[in-house]
RNA sequence: GGAGGGAUGGCAGAGCGGUCGAAUGCGGCGGUCUUGAAAACCGUUGUCUCGGGCAACCGGGACCGGGGGUUCGAAUCCCUCUCCCUCCGCCA
């Protein structure tokens, strides 16, 4: 949510900048700022009134004291009409205020300076590019054929007990999956991340402070009987432990890691995207949050795109980073990497870490701040995945594929507990 | 699931329906003393918001778990929701 001061003070600036979005209704900016003066007037008014009314009262107490019942009297009846007065200005208030809010919420982030113009995801930049792709043997086979070939992940099996998108982890594949989230947390506690895992269910009120309400409702699971939200992402949970809290500057930066399975619906997704492990229901992902200083924030989102980077070095994939152009980015965010890794027998790139800054977006929403000299002011949040495991499943197993096996990259060998997947016994 | 108790400032802990934004203690900050530190003493110490100076500040309003009600007036009374504690039951 943008600060309504900042509407305020650079309003053609706020418009501008939304234009890079293609936010198409500026004019919601100008009647926030119509609200905004309405509120603030009505505000003074009802406060006045409630001075006047607060000092009556006080009045009447010493009336009563003093014994003066007539003089009480007649003053209580002024009160009362006072009260109507104010409970008039406050019904209109109220109002006001909700349709504030409301058209506030539809308002996106303002994208950084250095967000790149474009109209789709084809305008994206691409920053950096390692990694070596490999050349694959004639039969080589895509991640789905291979799971199967040697009895690793089932899909079929998953729809069996859930429905499609649920895919069923088994043996060496199980395994494997194991080994990279833990390899994954360590190698994020290793850079000072401190560890959580949080719960998976969250009530609307976390699920509004990091944005994911009202915005993509439709995205998440909810459990209607409890009111409660199945977790799109650990972003949810571990930016909320913040929530309504101020820190002092000793305490920052906070640096916060989680692994979660992550539960998105995906309603409308079809085709070849789909096919696999390139998009399901639930999957493992690994995060990492900062809340950090506003004034460093950015030399922030740059060291938490090398962490990943060097992440992505150490499992030896082709990869390449990518900066989002304003019609690619979430609702959410100022300024979006993009990492993705070359899946060599799809042939394609595939996202598996995104990695961005949010601002003020979701801090304004948590009130999380921290202690500036006399004042208080909001934090800058940021996250990104460390990394989303399905992808790179599916880029290990086609890039890695050779006759007697899938070798493994070397810092997974001792997480895995051998330097690669065996074909089955049979 | 059943019965009872509770939710107050960073923490602990008071609070007859009317100078209560809230006693007191601890902590924090500033100062005196000291070569320095500790102790002692003095002072200070919440958040949000509106208005004015458009800055260090000043004035108003709101906030004692959330929401609603009674009243001229509510931290204090009533209703409701949430959470916490104790006991019983059930259970990984």
């Amino acid at each position: 949510m943008l600060a309504i001061q900042l509407i305020r003070e650079k309003t053609d600036w706020v418009k501008q900048r939304l234009a890079v979005k293609h936010f198409d209704h500026p004019e919601w900016i100008d009647e926030i700022l119509q609200l905004d003066a309405q509120r603030r007037q009505l505000i003074t008014e009802q406060d006045q009134l409630q001075n006047l009314r607060n000092a009556a009262s006080r009045e009447i107490g010493m009336l009563l004291r003093t014994g003066q019942h007539q003089q009480a009297e007649t003053q209580k009846k002024e009160v009362i009409q006072l009260n109507t007065q104010i409970d008039e200005l406050e019904k209109q208030r109220q109002q006001i205020e909700q349709q504030l809010e409301h058209l506030l919420l539809q308002i996106p982030n303002l994208p950084h300076e250095s967000v790149p113009i474009g109209k789709s995801a084809d305008d994206n930049v691409v920053v950096r590019q390692g990694g070596k792709i490999p050349t694959l043997p004639d039969n080589a086979l895509p991640h789905w054929d291979l799971s199967v070939q040697y009895d690793l992940i089932h899909l079929d099996l998953g729809t069996k007990l859930t429905g499609s998108g649920f895919p069923v982890f088994k043996n060496q594949g199980a395994r494997l999956e194991r080994a990279l989230i833990q390899y994954f947390l360590d190698f994020n506690t290793r850079a000072g991340y401190i560890e959580y895992l949080p719960p998976l269910l969250v009530n609307e009120h976390t699920a509004f402070g990091t944005g994911q309400l009202p915005d993509k409702e439709g995205q998440m699971y909810f459990i209607s009987d409890d009111q409660l939200y199945l977790v799109p992402t650990a972003e949810v949970p571990l930016t909320n432990i913040y929530r309504d809290t101020i820190l002092s500057p000793e305490q920052l930066p906070i640096k916060l890691t989680a692994y979660t399975p992550c539960f998105r619906r995906e309603a409308g997704s079809y085709g070849k995207d789909v096919r696999g492990l390139n998009r399901v229901h639930q999957f493992d992902k690994v995060e990492i949050v900062q809340l950090v200083h506003p004034d460093h924030s950015y030399e922030v989102l740059e060291e938490m795109v090398v962490h990943v980077e060097n992440l992505l070095k150490t499992l030896e994939l082709p990869y390449r980073i990518v900066k989002l152009c304003g019609a690619d980015m979430s609702f959410t965010s100022a300024l979006t990497y993009d990492f993705e890794v070359y899946s060599a027998a799809q042939q394609r790139w595939l996202e598996v870490s995104s990695v961005s800054n949010f601002e003020t977006f979701q801090t304004q929403r948590m009130k999380i701040r921290f202690r500036e000299g006399k004042q208080t002011r909001l934090l800058h949040s940021l996250n990104g995945s460390s990394l989303a495991l399905p992808r790179i499943v599916a880029a290990l197993l086609e890039n890695y594929q050779q006759p007697n096996g899938i070798h493994l990259p070397q810092v997974l060998h001792p997480y895995f507990g051998a330097d690669k997947i065996s074909p089955p016994a049979d």
